[in-house]
RNA sequence: GGGCCGUUAGCUCAGUCGGUAGAGCAGUAGCCUUUUAAGCUAUUGGCCGCAGGUUCGAUUCCUGCACGGCCCA
C-alpha cells in the first residue's frame, strides 16, 4: 500500500522518515519504556495547585500517539494519547537538546513518541509535561482523519477499526465497556461457583440451536466439519461428567442473514447448572443483570435504548407464548388451532413460511412478527411448544409445552433457557422428529447425535441451562442500536482497493 | 430478498437548472516561547465510486453494477 506515491501527504511523511534516518534516528526505535500513563497522572496531580508544582520536579515518562500539535516558533504543545487517556506535552527550545528540538519540529500528528520531562500546570491550569527528552518510537506515514469531525463514515469505521479507535473515543469507550461487562459476567459466574470451560468450535454434527451452519473441512482426517452454532450438547456432556456448574463465553457461527441484530459470528455465554430448573434461571438471570447494572453504575435500574426507557426493576414480566399471541398479537383462536389458517396468516405477514413447517414453527414466526417488537421492558416468554424446543424438558402438567423461557428486551431476544431434557427416550424421539423436519427441507433442524443420547443414558442430572447473547446485551448497555458497533471487527463484504 | 438514501481532496462537507469543481481541517512555506479546533499571511492537492447510454460536451440527466447506511421482510 505504501506505493501510493502519488499521494503527496504520504510522500512527504516518507521524506521526513528518511531525513530522520539521515540524522541517525531510528524512526521505529524500540527501547523506550514509559513509567506513567496519562490518566494516572491526571488522577494523581490534577488536584495539585499550579504554584510550585514545577519546582517539585516530579518526573514523568510517557509514550503515546500525537493527537494534536500546536507549534509557535521556539515552543509548542502536543496532545499525547495513550490507552488510558490524554496528557499534554510542552516542548520548548530552552528545555530540549538541539537534536530533540529539531526532532520535535519534524513531528506530525499521528506519530508515536516517548517523552521524558517534569510536570507543571499551564496558565489555564492544565496538567502538562515539560519535555526534557523526546524520542520517536514510530513514524506514522498516513494522515489521520480530521481532528474536529473525526471519522464519521461508518464503512471506514468498520473496515479500519484501528483508525476508528484512534480517532473516536466513543468507540474505544464502547469496546472497553464491553470488556468490562464480560469481566463482570465472569465474576458473577465464578462467584456462583461456575467453572469456565472451552468446548469444540469444530463440530461433526449441527446441534444445539435452529440455524444453518458454516461448513469446513479437516484434511488430516478427510472429514467434513461444521463451525458450531451452539455449544449446548458439549456443555451438557460436562454435566453428565459431574462438573455440575459450567459456563462458556465464546463465539457461535450461524450462516444466516446480517442485519442490525445479527453478525455471522457472535458471542454467547452458555451455562448449565445441575439440580435446578428454569424457574431458578429466571431469578438467576435477574440477579446477573442486577450485578452487571450495578457494576457499570446504573443506579435506578433504568436505561434508555432506541429512544425508549427500559426498566430492569425486578421482578420482570412473564408472558405465556400463547397468551402473548392472543393478547399482544391479537391472533385469533382459529389461527392458534388450525395450521393452514396459521400458514395463511403468516404469509400475509410476509413471513418465509411453508406447508412443510410445523404449526408451532409457523406460530413462532407470527410471534416474532407481532409480539416480540412489543416486548420492551425485560420479559420472560414461557410456555414454548415442544415442537420448536427439541432439547427442553416437557412441562409436567401440559406435555405439549416445555419448561423454557426466552428473555426479550427492547424487542430483542437476549437469552434462551430451559430445564434440560434428560430423558434419553424422549430426547431420541425429539431428534428423530428433527430429522423428519430436516428431510422435509428444514435446513435449520437439528441433526441426530447418538453419542449425546448415550451420555443421557449414563444419566444427566436434572439441570437448567441458558444462553445469553453478549453482543445484544452490550448493545443495550452501551446504547448502540447496531451490533456492528459493539463488535471490534464486524464482517464486511469484500471491496476491491 | 424489496424499498429509500449515500459515494466529490487524506478527513468533514458544499456545489454544478449539463460547459471537467469549492470550503474548513490536514499538508507545504513564512512569522510567533503557555496553546486548547491556537493565530496571521501565502500556497499545494481531485479518474466528482465503476461501467455503459443520451448529448457537440456528463461529476451533474438515464440505465446497470459495486460498496455502505437506514427502513421493511
Amino acid at each position: 500500500m505504501l506505493q501510493e506515491t502519488e499521494n503527496k501527504l504520504i510522500q512527504r511523511r516518507i521524506e521526513k522518515l528518511e531525513e530522520l534516518r539521515k540524522d541517525g534516528i531510528d524512526p521505529y526505535f524500540n527501547g523506550f519504556s514509559p513509567d506513567s500513563f496519562a490518566q494516572d497522572l491526571h488522577n494523581k496531580y490534577d488536584k495539585n495547585v499550579k504554584e510550585g508544582l514545577e519546582e517539585k520536579n516530579i518526573p514523568a515518562k510517557v509514550a503515546g500517539r500525537i493527537m494534536a500539535y500546536r507549534s509557535f516558533g521556539k515552543a509548542g504543545f502536543m496532545k499525547l494519547k495513550d490507552f488510558t487517556g490524554y496528557i499534554q506535552i510542552y516542548a520548548e527550545k530552552n528545555s530540549l537538546s538541539e537534536e530533540d528540538f529539531k526532532l520535535y519540529k519534524k513531528l506530525d500528528v499521528g506519530d508515536i513518541i516517548g517523552v521524558e520531562g517534569v510536570l507543571f500546570k499551564t496558565k489555564t491550569d492544565e496538567l502538562t509535561i515539560k519535555a526534557k527528552k523526546i524520542t520517536i518510537l514510530t513514524k506514522s506515514l498516513r494522515p489521520l482523519p480530521e481532528k474536529w469531525h473525526g471519522l464519521k463514515d461508518k464503512e471506514l469505521r468498520y473496515r479500519q477499526r484501528y483508525l476508528d479507535l484512534i480517532v473516536n473515543d466513543e468507540t474505544k469507550e464502547t469496546m472497553l465497556k464491553r470488556a468490562f461487562i464480560i469481566n463482570s459476567i465472569r465474576e458473577f459466574m465464578i462467584k456462583n461457583r461456575f467453572i469456565e470451560v472451552e468446548t469444540p468450535m469444530l463440530h461433526k454434527l449441527v446441534t444445539g440451536a435452529a440455524a444453518r451452519p458454516f461448513k469446513t473441512y479437516l484434511n488430516a482426517l478427510d472429514m467434513e466439519l461444521y463451525l458450531r452454532i451452539a455449544p449446548e450438547l458439549y456443555l451438557k456432556r460436562l454435566i453428565v461428567g459431574g462438573l455440575d456448574r459450567v459456563f462458556e463465553i465464546n463465539r457461535n457461527f450461524r450462516n444466516e442473514g446480517m442485519d442490525l441484530k445479527h453478525n455471522p459470528e457472535f458471542t454467547m455465554m452458555e451455562f448449565y447448572i445441575a439440580y435446578k430448573d428454569y424457574t431458578f434461571l429466571m431469578d438467576f438471570t435477574e440477579e446477573l443483570f442486577d450485578f452487571i447494572l450495578e457494576k457499570i453504575g446504573v443506579e435506578d435500574n433504568k436505561i434508555e435504548f432506541n429512544g425508549k426507557e427500559i426498566d430492569f426493576s425486578r421482578p420482570w414480566k412473564r408472558l405465556d407464548f400463547y397468551e402473548g399471541l392472543k393478547k399482544i398479537g391479537n391472533v385469533d383462536d382459529d389461527i392458534l388451532n388450525n395450521k393452514s389458517k396459521a400458514l395463511k396468516y403468516a404469509l400475509e405477514l410476509e413471513k418465509k413460511v411453508n406447508d412443510n413447517m410445523s404449526h408451532e414453527k409457523i406460530l413462532a414466526e407470527i410471534f416474532d412478527a407481532l409480539v416480540e417488537p412489543n416486548l420492551i421492558n425485560p420479559t420472560f416468554v414461557v410456555g414454548y411448544p415442544v415442537a420448536i424446543s427439541p432439547l427442553a424438558k416437557r412441562n409436567r402438567k401440559n406435555p405439549n409445552i416445555t419448561d423454557r423461557f426466552e428473555l426479550f428486551v427492547s424487542g430483542m431476544e437476549v437469552a434462551n433457557a430451559f430445564s434440560e431434557l434428560n430423558d434419553p427416550f424422549d430426547q431420541k424421539e425429539r431428534f428423530l422428529k428433527q430429522l423428519e423436519e430436516r428431510k422435509k427441507g428444514d435446513e435449520e433442524a437439528s441433526m441426530f447425535d447418538g453419542d449425546y443420547i448415550k451420555a443421557l443414558e449414563y444419566g444427566l442430572p436434572p439441570t437448567a441451562g441458558e444462553g445469553v447473547g453478549i453482543d445484544r446485551l452490550v448493545m443495550l448497555l452501551t446504547k448502540n442500536p447496531s451490533i456492528r458497533d459493539v463488535i471490534l471487527f464486524p464482517l464486511m463484504r469484500d471491496k476491491d482497493e
